[in-house]
DNA sequence: TCAATAAGAAAACGGCGTTCTCTTATTGAC
DNA sequence: GTCAATAAGAGAACGCCGTTTTCTTATTGA
């Protein structure tokens, strides 16, 4: 392997790592996303990632806010004005069902991705992340002007939390996929498309109702606290 | 150690395994839980934990299958009649944040405790999982005779993904929990007793209006596909 | 031309969940 | 009471993981 030493010919390598994560992940899903997969899929040597980032965590949340920036992108092209609730509800879980690897990623967030990382590097992703979840917002704003900007907020992050919650369930392992293939436990085999779009609708339904019965600036109940 | 070997001394080891790892999580947390510490917390050798149960991930669901029982017990000895949509949902927001351990599980079902188990095992697991849910369903029929049973039962899934989802999130690592002493984001370290109360009664406020809405006996858009 | 630098390579580390092997306490049949 | 069969206890070993350490050597700029 010819050696990176300039600035360019490094971030080739740091992207040929995240390249090669992507497609590990996308293969053999993050059971089979091992330093060893990743290391073998670049055609670099294991140790040698440590060279270009501090953990295999760091890696994967790279990946997230590629991922997470990607999807605002989609979102903000297409909204534009005000719409319906229901369109709304849609146009979001289309949003999270065309990007399988970051609902992944999302599931993945507060578990694991976010610890044995410096604080630092953290940060630093921390703040891009949040800048992301801003911009779909704001989106949501757009689409929503009901919506208080606080409550959009609010709504964002539990659509995270949602989205973290309904994809592992809705991806089993091969395990509870042979389970699930029996009549009895069919009504947990819904698929995450199907899952969180009812989701997301319920929870713009319920928010809308709460914005409305509280006439005050606070969004939500515990945000005046 | 003295030797197991009528039923009763077996099943001695296997309550006094789950014990140790139910302290071992609790003082430790789900990091700190391997097999190493739960037998040396137990007292015995790792290797014959072995003879007890088929892997880390079946003592963590027998665990999870004991607690949602005694939650599920809780549920039904308040709940005799009608409630509120907001009483309501302080009740159940009170019933997860009373079970951390609980929550914690739930966290851990779809990603990690479904895996490395016979299928006849997560069978009989899953069984007396959803014998619980539905219960939990009927508590909640109970208290919102408004919500049709089907979707009740939807609800006390949605509430599971949504336990899931936040509990991770309000429970960081010490990495993030050093960020979000700070003030920048300050916002994201709400707790989980504010972050679940919230999202049950926009759940439940969201799931009433969209039955009002339905007139059928379609619980949900897609549960008549 | 050459010493300094740092990227590549490989071995080693500690820890994990799990399996294998061996010992030996306990048992039920005789 | 004796004894072979059984199976629980014990501990070494396995393979994999993420990570660290060490060594080699290609590349660089003076």
């Amino acid at each position: 392997m010819i050696r990176a030493r300039s600035p360019e010919a490094k971030a080739k390598r740091r992207a040929q790592i995240l390249r090669a994560t992507a497609d590990v992940l996308a293969a053999d899903g993050l059971e089979g996303c091992s330093l060893n997969a990743i290391a073998s899929r670049a055609g670099i040597v294991k140790s040698n990632i440590y060279r270009y980032f501090e953990s295999r965590e760091e890696i994967l949340l790279r990946l997230l806010l590629d991922d997470l920036t990607g999807t605002c992108d989609g979102l903000s092209m297409i909204v534009s004005g005000p719409m319906s609730v229901k369109e709304t509800a849609q146009l979001l879980a289309n949003g999270f069902v065309a990007s399988p690897r970051l609902c992944l990623l999302i599931s993945q967030l507060a578990p694991t991705l976010e610890h044995n990382i410096r604080t630092d590097t953290l940060r630093e992703i921390k703040r891009a992340l949040l800048v992301q979840s801003n911009r779909a917002s704001a989106a949501l704003t757009t689409a929503l002007p009901a919506l208080p900007h606080a409550t959009a907020q609010q709504a964002i992050h539990l659509l995270f939390s949602l989205v973290a919650g309904l994809w592992p369930m809705s991806n089993p392992g091969p395990e509870l996929a042979n389970l699930l293939a029996e009549p009895e436990f069919a009504p947990l085999g819904q698929s995450f498309a199907d899952r969180i779009h009812d989701a997301i609708l319920i929870l713009l339904s319920g928010l809308t109702t709460v914005a409305k019965q509280d006439p005050h600036n606070r969004a939500l109940p515990h945000s005046g606290h």
